[in-house]
DNA sequence: CTGTTAGCGCCTTCAG
DNA sequence: CTGAAGGCGCTAACAG
């Protein structure tokens, strides 16, 4: 029996007789046989090593809790995909040049890129992904070149699906909508389609930034939310915080969120909300990488939302 | 030149010139040339590659953030100390059999383990420890052999220190203390903490069991807390449960927690605290690996805790 | 179908 | 102090 034999057993190569297949199974387990990952990987290029790339800029549960399930939902689906995933926080090479990132990764014998929780700030990634060294997927930002595709939920339609049950669940004339940070990449989406609703529907849209902040929501909300007939907002965090404002008010106003996270509190209410979904975004993206490492070409994706009711009396721990 | 001297000038041996090395750096950032780790991983047999074992039990946004805190500090000693980290979550081997794992494990050249979240119902994780293939750190688990170590804070000093603070603050005469889980490593050195603080001082102690649930903090404080001077809980979810509930009831007592977690709420008032330092903990168990490597015998590190006080109106999001 | 033979890119003696 | 040579464990042609 040739080393070569067991070899092509082990990556069930074709052209092996059962016979002989068995004996090497028989034999690999009766020595206990482990197989070297890392010769295997030095001896045939292995070209699907790939790095998560996570930016952990804020320290809030909601944005741990958001990571946590990308991270999650990215190893699981490489360990489907038998590819390799090294995970890498974009504070531990945000100080290198695009040139000392590149020659890291590729020391790791990396080629391909996940890249979760990239801003506008974030220059150096995008030399990064411009360079074309390394295919690449991006979640949640709408970027696309030869070898990067970008992934995520198409946030104008799920803002616009999510607003419209609200509004004709409700009969509302007029919304409050509370959008995100001025210049994040899916800001823009959201109120696109909130614009789109207001315009097919006829409902008169007043809309303030939130930044994503749970106690600017709350304070917009006081502001305005009393002349409106609803709040959409474009974070469950910012729903909550408006929600607090109606309570603290005592007035009712049906309120809408988006990501679907889990809550703790005595908010005690019910809203819409989107429910994204991270740990299937992060899986999708790792296959889509794979889609590239096969000789694939950049894309947009565009995953699946749902739109969820969320009783935040439910989930106190 | 040869190949080998420039891999000793990579490797920073000794016996070469000092004229030779600069030779060679030159060449190499002339060259552009990138070493390969898997390469030389394989020859070298390289010995110090871990896998980083994370429980993801539950999906509250507390153990989120603790989690990610873990993940982050492990990752970065680990790109410190210049060793190479996997991550994996248990929820991917559980379904295996410790021999699966081993061998699983053993295939990616992996020697060393770090474990974060270990309960007593996970047996074969036990098993994986004391086969003693590995060597191992585990996070906050009183557990130690020939090749294991664990890592943690004081958890009967830190709940001393922490409620002997509030206790002395407020010249507190009872106490309702509200523990973890029963068959939590940390509830039995947590509330040995406490009874040694009521021997010392001579104050009356209540216990219950809170389930580091929030909820059941809350109910528990209902019923018990306006007979009692103070709460001391055993984590700082169960503490803000406590407070909600004092502040419903329209009463002051002062209260205190573990963990130093940041929450989101409107509780807005201070209690004391335990700061654990969840990356300072997985980092010091990187650097114990790294010990244990060495040819270091398993042993039981206590990492120093802080005392805190949180002010919750300030951590609004 | 099975066995032989080169490497993969680097580290590590061991002579010069 | 420098260079030549033999692997590390595996894969990938290529001959049998």
């Amino acid at each position: 029996m040739a080393i070569s034999t067991v070899s092509k057993v082990l990556n069930n190569y074709p052209y092996v007789s059962e016979e002989t297949r068995r004996r090497v199974r028989e034999a690999i387990h009766e020595l206990n046989y482990i197989p070297n990952t890392i010769a295997a990987a030095l001896s045939s290029k292995q070209t699907a090593r790939t790095a998560l790339l996570i930016n952990l800029n804020t320290g809030t549960q909601v944005i741990d809790e958001i990571t946590l399930q990308y991270i999650h939902g990215a190893l699981y689906a490489a360990r489907e995909a038998d590819i390799e995933i090294i995970t890498i926080f974009l504070s531990m090479i945000a100080h290198m040049t695009p040139e000392e990132i590149t020659r890291y990764l590729q020391s790791q014998g990396i080629s391909g890129l996940i890249i979760c929780g990239m801003t506008r700030e974030d220059k150096y990634l995008k030399e990064l992904v411009d360079s074309m060294v390394f295919k690449c997927v991006l979640v949640d930002v709408p970027y696309v070149n030869e070898t990067t595709s970008c992934i995520g939920v198409d946030n104008e339609k799920a803002q616009y699906d999510v607003a419209k049950k609200t509004v004709t669940e409700n009969k509302v004339k007029s919304v409050l909508y509370i959008a995100g940070k001025q210049d994040a990449f899916v800001t823009t989406e959201r109120l696109a389609g909130m614009k789109r609703l207001a315009d097919e529907t006829g409902i008169r849209l007043f809309v303030r930034c939130g930044e994503f902040s749970e106690r600017k929501a709350r304070e917009l909300a006081f502001r305005y939310a009393r002349k409106k007939d609803a709040v959409v907002a474009a974070s469950d965090l910012m729903a909550i915080g408006a929600m607090n404002a109606l309570i603290e008010m005592d007035i009712f106003r049906p309120v809408c969120g988006f990501d679907g996270i889990t809550l703790m509190g005595y908010v005690g209410k019910q809203m819409n909300t989107v429910r994204q979904d991270f740990y299937n975004i992060a899986s999708s993206a790792v296959r889509e990488l794979k889609r590239l490492f096969e000789g694939g070409t950049g894309r947009r994706v565009k995953t699946k939302h749902r739109l969820v009711k969320l009783y935040y009396e439910d989930v106190i721990i």
